[in-house]
DNA sequence: ATGTCGCGTGTGACGCGA
């Protein structure tokens, strides 16, 4: 099976690309979106449907807002965390061919001194401990989304430039390990990899052409499906087609 | 170093968030 997750930055403008990619890869039996940036009655569910997909969505005005595209149906859907009251749209998870899939857009934080970034750190804390539960509830399960952390310095194209800055942190790195030490593994450092690989690259100052970027987008599969875990991509070549997302798209093969 | 996007407001430049 494969397991996607993208942060399209707007389905509005990205819907395109999205069925463009869904396309090219048929064998997806799920994906998670993030920042669709549509209140839930602009939501474009006829256009996927159309073109096959089962679709869970959940979004809010102008930011945020999440979605969950399956093959077959998803069941036991939940929108936001369990036990954490936000009234922000960041999560999605349902049941998919056997495997808890949830999806998360993670908040940005801003600055490390910022409100932004205290609400993050909540968030992180909600998130873990609803996880805590689901993971007792399902043997296979996948968290995947958009992080908004790097996890190493190797995922940074300039870690001294980002001290005292969000994405980094000692903080958010300790949440990232956190959710990590729940029994979950980032699926992508599974397997060898290119060096410098990113999956968010700024619009500004030629990031993407510099290559000058941040892996903030992952996939965290547990003990019960990690076994399976084939493959894990960064899919870098949708982020160089006109008008891209600001970040790529992420999947994991597994079976 | 913040040079790009996308959205909402409200019909067009600007503020906000990323």
């Amino acid at each position: 099976m494969k397991l996607a997750t993208w942060n399209v930055n707007s389905l509005a403008v990205r819907l395109p690309q999205l069925l463009d990619w869904l396309a090219a890869h048929p064998d997806t039996n799920a994906i998670v979106l993030q920042e669709t940036k549509l209140t839930d009655d602009k939501f474009p569910h006829a256009e996927l449907t159309a073109a096959g997909w089962q679709v869970q969505w959940f979004g809010q005005k102008t930011y945020n807002g999440v979605a969950l595209l399956s093959k077959t149906p998803a069941t036991d859907v939940v929108k936001n965390i369990v036990g954490y009251a936000d009234e922000q749209a960041r999560v999605i998870a349902g049941t998919v061919d056997g495997v808890r899939v949830i999806g998360a857009y993670i908040p940005n934080g801003q600055a490390l001194d910022s409100d932004k970034f205290v609400y993050k750190m909540a968030w992180l804390d909600g998130l873990r401990a609803w996880l805590r539960d689901e993971l007792s509830k399902h043997d296979k399960l996948v968290l995947m989304g958009d992080f908004n952390i790097a996890p190493e310095d190797r995922d940074c194209y300039d870690p001294a430039a980002f001290v005292g800055q969000t994405h980094t942190s000692p903080q958010e790195r300790a949440h990232f390990q956190a959710l990590l030490d729940l029994g979950l593994t980032d699926a992508y450092r599974m397997f060898e990899q290119a060096p410098k690989s990113y999956s968010w690259w700024d619009y500004r100052m030629l990031g993407f052409q510099k290559n000058k970027g941040l892996r903030i987008d992952h996939i965290l599969v547990s003990n019960g499906l990690k076994p399976d875990v084939k493959s894990c991509v960064i899919d870098r070549a949708w982020r160089k087609l006109p008008k891209p997302s600001d970040h790529a798209p992420v999947y994991v093969t597994i079976g």
